[in-house]
DNA sequence: TGTTAGTTCGCACTCTTTGCAGATTGACAA
DNA sequence: TTGTCAATCTGCAAAGAGTGCGAACTAACA
């Protein structure tokens, strides 16, 4: 995703307009790598401009990724993230606190993959799933105090 | 996922009753790979016993779901997919018009991973996303009636 | 400073899925 | 065949995530 600077750009030269709500969110989404949900990016914003609107969130959210400055990723835990990362990558998320952390992944070309005839691929995604370090030692520390 | 007949027997033998609804439900989704999601299947076993509930059909693909026989999929349209086929293999989905096939994927072992550290990884899932030989066709047949 | 088109916000509403509770009914024993 | 009891079914309410709409507001430019 664009700087916040670069985004005021882009967004006057076509013919958006740039209000304080979505500069908040410029700034809030750049180089952010939590992968937030719109609630949560909501809660962050409303700390720093009360009043602003979830409704806001999301059109502002759509917007930037209709204009290609950022994407939008399910991984199953129920709401859309957002993530201001544009390059070829993929995700690994945590199935126990839902973390999400980017992974870069090379090599793919290579695979023999069965199952395609007839479709024109446009994307493919990899979605690794598992267990993060701090869940993973809770699980142990649990498992300890058990037993 | 096991046959009709099969899943009467572990069903029982785990305590669960077999009952008319569950059979007719272990019938549509045996074999079955279209990837259905909870509406499309009540509807069509709706047509076969009128009165069935929603709910019913979600509670049988969730009990079968947990005892490994069936596989829950989210190809990011909306509503969770459930897919008998239980070998280890992907998914394409159609962004057009949601159609999703089975994709069998080999070499992912020689795959270049980064990012993945501190995760214990349980799973890894492919997503193909494109169109379809229908909607394909669909789009050259638009493109000529316009001109 | 005025004009106007783009925005914001809140509310109602859709869609998917789950929680709950009363009425039913398999499964097994007598 | 009958009885018992836990498992199930069904309908309805409700939760979570978004989206459509319209009135009030405001950035951008003349």
């Amino acid at each position: 995703m664009k700087s916040p600077a670069e985004l005021t750009e882009t967004f006057r030269a076509n013919g958006l307009k740039v209000t304080p709500q979505r500069q908040l969110l410029f700034g809030l989404m750049h180089g952010n790598t939590v992968h937030p949900t719109a609630e949560a990016l909501f809660a962050e914003a409303s700390a720093r401009m009360p009043g602003i609107s979830l409704r806001t969130v999301y059109q502002t959210l759509t917007d930037l990724a209709s204009m290609g400055e950022l994407r939008l990723i399910d991984v199953g835990t129920g709401a859309t993230r957002f993530d201001p990362n544009t390059d070829d990558h993929h995700h690994v998320v945590c199935s126990s606190c839902g973390e999400v952390r980017d992974v870069y992944v090379a090599g793919s070309d290579r695979l023999k993959v069965d199952g395609l005839d007839g479709f024109r691929i446009e994307e493919a995604s990899i979605l690794f799933s598992g267990t993060c370090v701090t869940c993973a030692s809770d699980t142990v520390s649990r498992a300890s105090a058990r037993g």
